[in-house]
DNA sequence: ACCTGAACACCGTTCAAGT
DNA sequence: ACCTGAACACCGTTCAAGT
């Protein structure tokens, strides 16, 4: 970015702070994924020496939890604030969330794992997200000792929703038609057939067009599986 | 491993090939993830120099779906081989396979992502897992059309409980009660009462103890909207 | 306090040289 | 064909030196 050669020493006035640093290596990690932040990368992208970013940030870890943190705060809270409100249903405000959340960490698919094992307490923003749908869903009537079991399993699901968002949508084709295909083959084409395009390689968006009905039809399994836990 | 140095240049008889190398390579990852499969660890396990692997395999893209295949093939089938036999239900054969899928990957949560986004064609193993599996639901009933639809489903939320499975059981613990986690807090004290040991800092096992009862509500969710697609 | 630049211990991968 | 060892272009991180 910044051309002009910087000589050693304290600036007069800091170039970095955490926020700054958060911004650029979210804009590399958007631009091709978790595995193109390096930390040579982003110190280039921000124009300083790599070694200048740890006088802001503990290590390269730490610096994803600021992109997670900045992520996670994208994610609606609407439908459930509504519901605390009292001015939405347990439906739609599950069925908010859920879109949301997937929209959000669908396009960043690499931080995904480590968003999943990420504690709560390292991250205020998905602390303040938990929170909301804990008391949502406690005050829309699910026994408190139910509501994080609802919680868990909603959030594998978006995980792995959002993981095969990322996949090619070429993921079940097969080579060629052998006896270990062809159900496999029978079945892909038949999907086809219902609703997709027909593949011209000039697709623009190489996501997997397939996997919108997989995720509608989890979110509805789940969803109804978790109204039934209301209490009268 | 073998500590008698070798000179350069062809040996009598070749000291590696794929499937040892898959081997030692799934021996690294077990011990200690995918980050600690480097092709430099793995040759000195195998006691040759890193650069003797690429006479094998192209890269260690390909290392890990030799891994991939390995794994995919430990994955029970005989739920759904019964189902094609018409000696088990749709039910059993769904809980029989998703609990042994999600046990498999919880030991390997580094590969998921990968697994994810990797095309059937690249595996053999894991093409015949879903072909067999095609077989069973459509032969139980479910439409052609809708089959990879309920497959993806599952998966998706596979891939997120095995994630799960890796996280902390202290992922939901606040440092202390603010505004902002008082309803978290909440819940996750009350689902303690129910059936979780005291947290002694001894327990041997890391694994979020907390993963099972979300796992299950969510598996019963997917299975009984699965149900509901069988044509009579 | 906050930067530069050299240094360290790694990576994955390529390739000439050896048998 | 299948190995070694040097080399290349990277990593993340540390640290003395500069202001």
């Amino acid at each position: 970015m910044e051309n002009q050669k910087r000589s050693a020493g304290r600036p007069a006035k800091p170039i970095l702070n955490r926020q700054l640093i958060a911004q650029r290596a979210l804009d590399l990690v958007t631009a091709s994924g978790l595995d193109s932040l390096t930390m040579t990368q982003l110190a280039k992208k921000l124009g300083v020496a790599a070694s200048a970013l740890y006088n802001h940030v503990d290590n390269k870890a730490d610096i994803v939890l600021l992109i997670q943190d900045a992520l996670v705060s994208q994610v609606s809270l609407q439908g459930m604030q509504r519901l605390i409100a009292q001015q939405a249903t347990l439906e739609e405000a599950l069925h908010d969330w859920a879109l949301s959340y997937r929209a959000v960490f669908a396009e960043y698919p690499s931080l995904i794992p480590t968003i999943a094992v990420t504690a709560v307490s390292e991250s205020p923003k998905t602390l303040h997200m938990y929170n909301t749908v804990a008391q949502a869903l406690a005050s829309a009537g699910i026994p408190d000792a139910q509501v994080i079991k609802v919680i868990v399993a909603f959030e594998s699901f978006l995980f792995g929703s959002a993981l095969d968002v990322d996949a090619p949508s070429t993921i079940f084709d097969t080579d060629d038609v052998t006896e270990d295909s062809a159900w496999l083959d029978r079945v892909v084409k038949a999907s086809r057939t219902k609703s997709a395009p027909a593949i011209d390689g000039t697709d623009a968006d190489a996501r997997n067009q397939y996997a919108d009905p997989p995720f509608q039809f989890g979110l509805t399994a789940l969803i109804s599986q978790t109204m039934s836990l209301v209490e009268a």
